[in-house]
DNA sequence: AAAAGTACTTTGTATTGCAAAGTTAAAATT
DNA sequence: AATTTTAACTTTGCAATACAAAGTACTTTT
């Protein structure tokens, strides 16, 4: 028997990915100081993150300059935001049976 | 900053560990076989999901016969509830501000 | 010239996840 | 009586993460 558990998506069950897609849900091109803050984690921990989420096409960068200084940005593609929407739902559907 | 990510278990971030724990939020007592077949793992990865869960004093292992034939059952320990309400709460309120 | 900012990449270690095979002991089957 | 099965693991072995810390490169500010 499959149960619910295996519409949970493998790439969201980490702590780090799920904190980066839930800022990108509803904040479009945050910058990468923001993110680090807001997650309180490392620069390289933050970085490769990012990486294995943009691999995915979940998560768009952008480069530009602000100023003089270098400026990365991300966002999350539709595609990323669908299958983090529906892993939510799964996480949902398992809450409601939960409680 | 910290954010509501911290509020996130670590212990329950495993897709099968979230399994067990819904399985034994609403049933207590279910037997080994019957969790690993709702979950559709291996025995030895049940068993060390399980073991894991057990050390962090979320889920409680009773041994008994039935009939002539060992029985292992399990059952998620008040604490465990607690800590996996805690989790689903974190997780809900992602959901809510994301959608 | 030195320090600090931006955004990484690299390194190294430790942990985890998982399948598959091995184990143990009793029970059921042949 | 001998073999097979059941139940519930444990062990092994490998691959994949996770993460901090240190290193890099280039720029800008002091």
């Amino acid at each position: 028997m499959k149960s619910y558990i295996e519409n949970i998506n493998k790439a969201f069950e980490s702590r780090i990915r799920l904190g980066i897609m839930s800022i990108l849900m509803v904040n479009d091109w945050v910058d990468f100081a923001t993110v680090k803050e807001m997650l309180d984690i490392t620069d390289g921990n933050l970085a490769s993150h990012i990486t294995a989420l943009e691999k995915l096409e979940y998560v768009e960068v952008r480069k530009q300059f602000v100023g003089k200084k270098p400026n990365t940005t991300y966002a999350a593609t539709s595609a990323g935001k669908k299958s983090f929407v529906d892993h939510l739902n799964a996480l949902e559907s398992i809450i409601k049976k939960t409680t």
